[in-house]
DNA sequence: CTAAAGCTGTCGCGAACCTGTCATGGGGCG
DNA sequence: CGCCCCATGACAGGTTCGCGACAGCTTTAG
């Protein structure tokens, strides 16, 4: 569990590092985006903890640049500020969480653990079903050796489903999964929506999405 | 997913209320601490939000009694202060997390769900009898390694059954685990008749389902 | 910069299915 | 034999889903 630190209050970073360190995690502490930046170049983290005001430049712009380049790595933002909008962008760049200073050491660790653990639980490779194949790092699935093409929704619905194949779902997990943070103000049978259009791609094959009334979807072979 | 939300600004009750009735919760509003006691008297909440400032008492008040009390409910404090001692004070006391107002729906939303998963998954051992395994997390079973396929009552029922295997429970223990508060009025026999789907889904197999007269039902091997 | 294409999510109606009541029949137990 | 408790089939009502049609937004292309 590696995780990097930006921030350039020296003795806040000291401190979250010493706490980390103290649980186990392995800390690289950098003061601004360029320092960060080398850092990432040569390693790879499980996490980082990202102030937002830096000396050279602003932390959501790593952070946007990080997205950009298809880096998932989860983070949690720093911040003084506590305004809706800037606790929102920040989401919506693509932050996983985010703290407002000053923040409790313990707090912070407990969040950056749920991140981690959110992370780990992803990171399953390659999921297959019969005829159908998903691979969760590219978000891409095949069908009969032909690639299917889904759209954001679909290929996260699909992950979540195959993630669990056997049993059911519920309705509400899938709908925490596809619908963390980042989304605006959805509606519950938006779930059904994509039942129903993942079910179109998958038309007529080995594969089906059983509904069980009341209590969710399942994923399985067709009997 | 029942959802208490106290506080008393109208406007923000409200507009809590109807996003998280979109994501499927039910959401019951007070406006004070004596309402909110109120409610608890005659309803079982999976969540509660709750506000500080209230006008007849502080909201942590009514948390510190909810934990006195033993009821480990999760809870989601809503503050307009944001020192580090008021939020730590707020977790010591029991809090699960809190927000700082103002803050984005769908924060609270995401939030507030993770606090009833993380509920959920502690009681998640799966319970088996022989061929037959139930899994309380997902409300699913399999028996025999196939999955059969449970409506929501039904699969309610098995898990009660289940967690007393060996032991009768009583019809009026059934009723209370099965029609808990949502439903008022359900007649004392609808017990049989989903005694009597269980078992035409149970089939011939290994395990049974025995009547003890003027006691109650017990699921067990068959002899 | 504008237009087109595609992805997203809402609405709403009809259909499928779950639920609980009623009523009828079966068995234990006094 | 009669009472009471339970079993189970059939039915009405209500809820949950499925899905076609549409509108807003984002991305891509021109």
């Amino acid at each position: 569990m590696r995780v990097l630190i930006v921030e350039d209050a020296a003795d806040v970073a000291d401190a979250i590092a010493t706490r980390l360190g103290k649980s186990g995690m392995a800390c690289d502490v950098a003061g601004s985006v360029a320092d960060a930046e080398d850092f990432l170049r040569v390693q790879r983290y499980d996490a980082m903890v990202l102030d937002i005001n830096l000396p050279d430049r602003h932390g959501t712009d790593l952070l946007k640049d990080l997205r950009a380049r298809g880096d998932r790595t989860p983070v949690l933002m720093l911040t003084a500020l506590f305004s809706v909008d800037d606790r929102v962008s920040a989401l919506n760049l693509g932050a996983d969480d985010y703290l407002v200073k000053p923040f409790d050491q313990r707090e912070l660790d407990a969040r950056l653990r749920a991140l981690m653990r959110r992370d780990a639980d992803q990171k399953t490779d390659a999921l297959t079903l019969g005829p159908l194949a998903f691979s969760p790092a590219t978000q891409t699935a095949t069908l009969d050796g032909a690639a299917m093409d889904l759209t954001r929704r679909e290929a996260a619905l699909l992950g979540l489903l195959l993630r669990h194949q056997g049993q059911a779902i519920s309705k509400q997990r899938l709908y925490e999964g596809l619908f963390a943070f980042d989304d605006a103000d959805v509606g519950l049978n938006a779930i059904e929506l994509y039942i129903a259009r993942l079910r179109k791609r998958i038309g007529t094959s080995a594969v089906k999405i059983e509904t069980q009334r009341g209590i969710g979807y399942r994923i399985c072979l067709d009997a």
